[in-house]
DNA sequence: GGGCTAACCGGATAGTCAATCCGGTTCTGT
DNA sequence: ACAGAACCGGATTGACTATCCGGTTAGCCC
């Protein structure tokens, strides 16, 4: 029996998202499909195949960040006090956006309609845990009734955006996550 | 001597806006210029001629809500109370970027390398009356320290993506920006 | 009213990039 | 070594931004 994808294909798949890894590093967001696939030493063709659009490739990019982040869930979620296990998890969330403009782009934007499921099931995973990290919080008198898991995630979203244009977002961070965190609690 | 600017120019010029405007209100953001002279019913070169790139005509769009903060952020800095001065600013900045996109566009990115000279003298202007209000605020108590004017522009930015993420920017609005309002208290 | 000219018009066209198509090639299991 | 499924990759299409330039028109002057 033949494998799921022959040793070539593979091949060409890490060499693009090798490629790829590189240009967004370097601080190119645009990823265009066709320079990519120039760079990687592949066809277009073969650059379309793996990833059918230019989404497919940022959420493929995303992947080791947003399992990362799915660990700071967890382990925030375990944190013996709620209050700080909230704080640990908006930083993780934050923090990771600004490291990887990849992972930004996936989660301050809806599901895609034929997303991966492999991130379909990161996004389940990461709600499920938001929502308990929150809840706990809110029980903990840590964040204010009136705010759900998701206006937490949207916050967060919109505070990386903040960082983003005010041209210098590690030097800011530490001040505008301060501001929504206090603003959250009760 | 004839006038700085021909009376079908104005005519065309005033068509383009309507027409783009009339696609903004019904969601369409995307502002493809050749869609908008096609609706406009002038040719792509007359529409490329008034508005030198699509960032020409949105700034254009947005230039009248840009004038209506303007008095929004001068009757803030006459407030006797400067936190509320400051408050009132903030909430006008973010309802304006949600009622109108192209404004959000303009406040949330950088200056543009060729920008009209009404849109600087805008941004100038802005920035100074956003100086006064938030100094006013600082002394009065109302804005801890180490949060100057521009952070507060940036928040308010992030605040109102956010909002539009959160896919209820009207019933969502209050929520997140108490949470700003409160975060930005000493 | 009629003529002159700068200003303006608008469609053809170039350039860019996403996305598809299909004839040729290569890998894999037998 | 062979068969053929899987894969390759560049030519091509399609959408959109932006420019170019020959033809047209508004406004001024007589």
């Amino acid at each position: 029996m033949t494998p799921a994808q022959r040793a070539d294909a593979a091949r060409n798949r890490e060499r693009l998202l090798d490629t790829a890894r590189l240009a967004v590093d370097a601080g190119d967001l645009s990823l265009q499909l066709n320079e990519v696939a120039r760079q990687a030493g592949v066809g277009v063709g073969t650059a379309y195949r793996h990833f059918r659009t230019r989404r497919a490739l940022v959420e493929a990019l995303a992947d080791p960040t947003f399992t990362a982040l799915l660990d700071d869930a967890r382990t925030a979620a375990r944190h013996p006090d709620a209050g700080r296990g909230v704080a640990h998890f908006l930083r993780a969330l934050l923090e990771r956006q600004l490291a990887d403009p990849a992972f930004f782009e996936v989660v301050s934007t809806g599901p895609e309609h034929d997303a991966a499921p492999r991130t379909t099931g990161h996004r389940e995973e990461f709600a499920e845990l938001a929502r308990t990290v929150v809840e706990r919080a809110r029980d903990a008198g840590a964040v204010r009734a009136g705010l759900t898991d998701d206006d937490l995630h949207h916050l967060v979203c919109g505070t990386a955006f903040a960082l983003r244009i005010s041209g210098d977002p590690q030097g800011r961070l530490d001040a505008y996550l301060k501001v929504i965190l206090d603003g959250i609690r009760a």
